[in-house]
DNA sequence: GTCTATATATTGATAGAC
DNA sequence: GTCTATCAATATATAGAC
C-alpha cells in the first residue's frame, strides 16, 4: 500500500476513534487495528500519538472549511447560511446524540488536558466563529457581529451536550425554532 | 486517621482532580498522592475507581440539592431564583473558565466512554432541570416548564464550553445579559 | 513498508507484614 | 488503618528482521 493512502487511512480511522471514544482513551492499537495495521509499523506513519492528533485536527480543518465554501456556494443569503449552520444540530442529530459535537467535545478534553494542540483544536472554532462573523457583518450588524457568531455558537454547544446526555430529539427541534425565531429579528 | 475522615479526604480530593484534570486521566496514585496515602491503602477504602466515581457522584449530588434549598430561601421569587442559576457562569467565572461546567464535563466524558455511571452524573442535570421547571411552573409557565427549563440548561452548557475554549469573561457577561432580558419576558 | 519482538512506564488491583 | 512489595494488563515507543 503507497504511503500517502496508509497515512489518509489512519487519520480516517483516528479522527473517528477521537470523536466517538476521545483522543485520551483512544490508544495506537486502537488505531492500528482499525486499519488493519500492526503496532509497530505504526511509527513508520506517524512517530507519536501527538502527530496523529495533530493530522487529525489538520484534516478536520480542511474538511470544514470545504463545508463552509459549500454552504456559501448551496446559500446566497448571509441568513440562509447562518441557519443552515444552526440546522448542523438536527442534520447531524444522530451523530451529536451519540457523540457530542466533534469540534466543542475535543476542545473540552485538550483544553482539561492543558495539551499543547488545544491551540489547533480551537481554530475550528475560530473557523465557524469568523465565518458567523463574515455572515452577521453582511447582514448589516457589522459592530456586535462576533457578539452575534459567538451567540450562535453557544448555541450549538449546548444543544449538543444536552442532546448527548439526555438523547432528546424533540428538544433539539424546539431550540432550533427558539433560534430561527431569534434569527429572523436580524435578517435583512 | 479515622476511616471516616481519611475516606472524606479521598471523595474531595477526586471530585477536584475528576473536575480539573478529568475522570480518565486522573489516576489512583493522583487521588493517592493529593491525600497523601500509599496506593496499597487506597484500596481499604474504596476497591475501584468506579466506586471513587460513585461517591463523588453522590456528594455532588447532595451539594447541589443543598445549594438549591440556599437558593430557595435566599430569592423569594421563582424568577430571582432562576437568575440565581442563570448567574452561575459569572459566579463561578474562573472556574468554568479554567475547567468547564463540573456537570456538562463530567456528563460528556462518561457519556462517550458508555460508563456505567453516566445515568448517576446524568441525575446532576435533572436536579437542575427539575428545580428549574419548579421555578418556572410557579411563574405560571406550567405547560412549556421543562422547556423552558432545558432551554435554560443549554445556555449554561453552551457558555461554559465556549467560556472554557476561548477564555473570555465579556462574552460571558454579554451572554447573562442576553438571558436576562430573555428572562424578563417570562417574569410575572 | 510491514512485520515480530521487545523495552519501559504506568495503569488498576492484590497480598501480606506491621 | 497504613505500609511495602508485587501482579497482570496496557500504554507509548523502539529495534531489527524481512
Amino acid at each position: 500500500m503507497s504511503g500517502a493512502a496508509t497515512r489518509e487511512q489512519i487519520v480516517d480511522a483516528a479522527d473517528r476513534l477521537f470523536y466517538h471514544r476521545g483522543y485520551e482513551h483512544t490508544s495506537f492499537a486502537d488505531i492500528a487495528a482499525a486499519v488493519g495495521l500492526s503496532r509497530g509499523n505504526f511509527y513508520y506513519h506517524f512517530k507519536s500519538k501527538d502527530a496523529i492528533l495533530d493530522a487529525v485536527i489538520e484534516a478536520r480543518l480542511a474538511g470544514t472549511r470545504h463545508m463552509l465554501e459549500q454552504w456559501e456556494s448551496q446559500q446566497p443569503t448571509p441568513d440562509g447560511r447562518i441557519l443552515q449552520f444552526v440546522e448542523i444540530v438536527l442534520t447531524n442529530g444522530t451523530d451529536i446524540q451519540q457523540y457530542g459535537c466533534p469540534v466543542g467535545t475535543l476542545n473540552t478534553e485538550l483544553a482539561k488536558l492543558g495539551h499543547t494542540l488545544h491551540g489547533q483544536a480551537r481554530g475550528l472554532f475560530t473557523l465557524f466563529r469568523d465565518w458567523l462573523r463574515e455572515q452577521f457583518t453582511l447582514l448589516g450588524h457589522g459592530e456586535q457581529a462576533d457578539d452575534l457568531a459567538m451567540h450562535v455558537l453557544a448555541f450549538s454547544q449546548g444543544v449538543a451536550v444536552l442532546s448527548h446526555t439526555f438523547r432528546d430529539e424533540e428538544f433539539v427541534r424546539r431550540e432550533v425554532d427558539r433560534m430561527r425565531d431569534w434569527l429572523s429579528t436580524y435578517r435583512k
